[in-house]
DNA sequence: TTCCCGTAGG
DNA sequence: CCTACAGGAA
């Protein structure tokens, strides 16, 4: 198929959100099947101080459209996916733009992104990097109340933070998941930054990955948001229990799950282009919201369920799976 | 009570 | 692999 252009782009998001939302669509039946295969590949993250140092325009992101109207000249590096696209995978991703276009999922408020959109771009950066933080289990909502009272408090940059009390931090945070353990975070980050990033942000992967409570979910979001600058896929739950639900990635060379979001992602980087690659986190995360849920799919009304090999398939409810923890204790 | 679900740490 | 972390929701 084509191969993918790169290029940067808006958006994408993450975080969780959970009000509830409906999203009525179309039904089908069932069905499906699958052949993937992937290969190893590993690709790594390529330098890329070398174009940023300023940001480019991304303000305004609202992945929503994503007209990759402008494409940097992001060298196409031999980051191309290489793997063989699973069938029908165009239609699938189609099917699913059309059902998340008819509703909108939590995730469609999105928070952390245009945290700060307003400022400079080292503090912009920050924002972001702080806001990915602070979003993880944590609705939109509460994210964006907790950015606002950091910034009213001028707690939102590397410096100001560093300085600032735990506790004051934490309290400001408040009720974010992991608040504790995220104020403390927040204080190693904003001194790492200060003492080796000059109070902006890591801007290679590798950097990021190196801060205490990012990993690597983040990592890529950040990079994406951040810096404008895709390096990877920004693999949540929803695109890990997706794409495997799919049958879109599969361990190397076999059939089988991938069982951890890192693993979906470099499966998933094998074959899908590029222009994808920051786009469909929340698209899935907006369908895994309303439609393909964790537990009970609502595959009666997805409109892809044709090409699904796992639609109508997950009964679940019976404690036969894992979970022996204390369920095997106790009986 | 169990699940949600990203990261750290055992 | 497993559990802690917070607290809301099923």
């Amino acid at each position: 198929m084509r191969n993918p252009a790169s290029e940067p782009n808006p958006g994408s998001e993450s975080s969780n959100g959970g009000s509830a939302s409906e999203l009525r669509v179309f039904v089908r039946k069932k069905r499906g099947r699958k052949t993937i295969e992937t290969q190893e590949t590993k690709y790594e993250a390529e330098p890329l101080d070398q174009k940023l140092r300023g940001p480019p325009e991304i303000e305004e992101f609202g992945y929503k459209q994503v007209n990759g109207s402008f494409q940097s000249s992001n060298t196409s590096f031999a980051n191309v996916p290489t793997g063989e696209p699973p069938p029908n995978w165009e239609k699938v991703l189609e099917g699913i733009r059309k059902m998340r276009s008819t509703e909108d999922a939590p995730v469609d408020t999105m928070g952390c992104e245009k945290a700060g959109n307003s400022l400079p771009p080292k503090e912009r950066r920050f924002a972001v990097l702080v806001s990915s933080l602070l979003s993880s289990q944590t609705k939109d909502n509460v994210t964006h109340g907790a950015i606002q009272r950091l910034l009213q408090n001028g707690l939102l940059a590397a410096d100001t933070i560093d300085k600032a009390d735990e506790a004051t931090i934490k309290g400001l945070i408040y009720p974010v998941g992991f608040y504790t353990r995220k104020a403390a975070n927040m204080k190693k980050i904003a001194n790492i930054c200060l003492m080796k990033y000059d109070g902006d942000i890591p801007s290679s992967l590798e950097e990021l990955l190196l801060l205490p409570g990012i990993g690597p979910k983040m990592a890529h979001l950040v990079m994406n948001v951040g810096w404008n600058n895709v390096q990877g896929i920004c693999v949540d739950t929803h695109v890990h229990r997706i794409c495997n639900r799919l049958g879109w990635v599969s361990k190397s060379c076999t059939k089988q799950k991938t069982s951890t979001p890192e693993e979906t992602r470099e499966a998933l980087q094998l074959w899908l282009p590029k222009e994808e690659w920051v786009p469909i986190n929340p698209l899935l995360v907006g369908f895994g919201q309303t439609v393909c849920t964790p537990l009970r799919p609502n595959c009666g009304m997805c409109s892809v369920s044709d090409f699904c090999p796992s639609a109508f398939r997950e009964i679940s409810r019976s404690p036969s799976k894992s979970k022996r923890s204390s369920l095997s204790k106790k009986l």
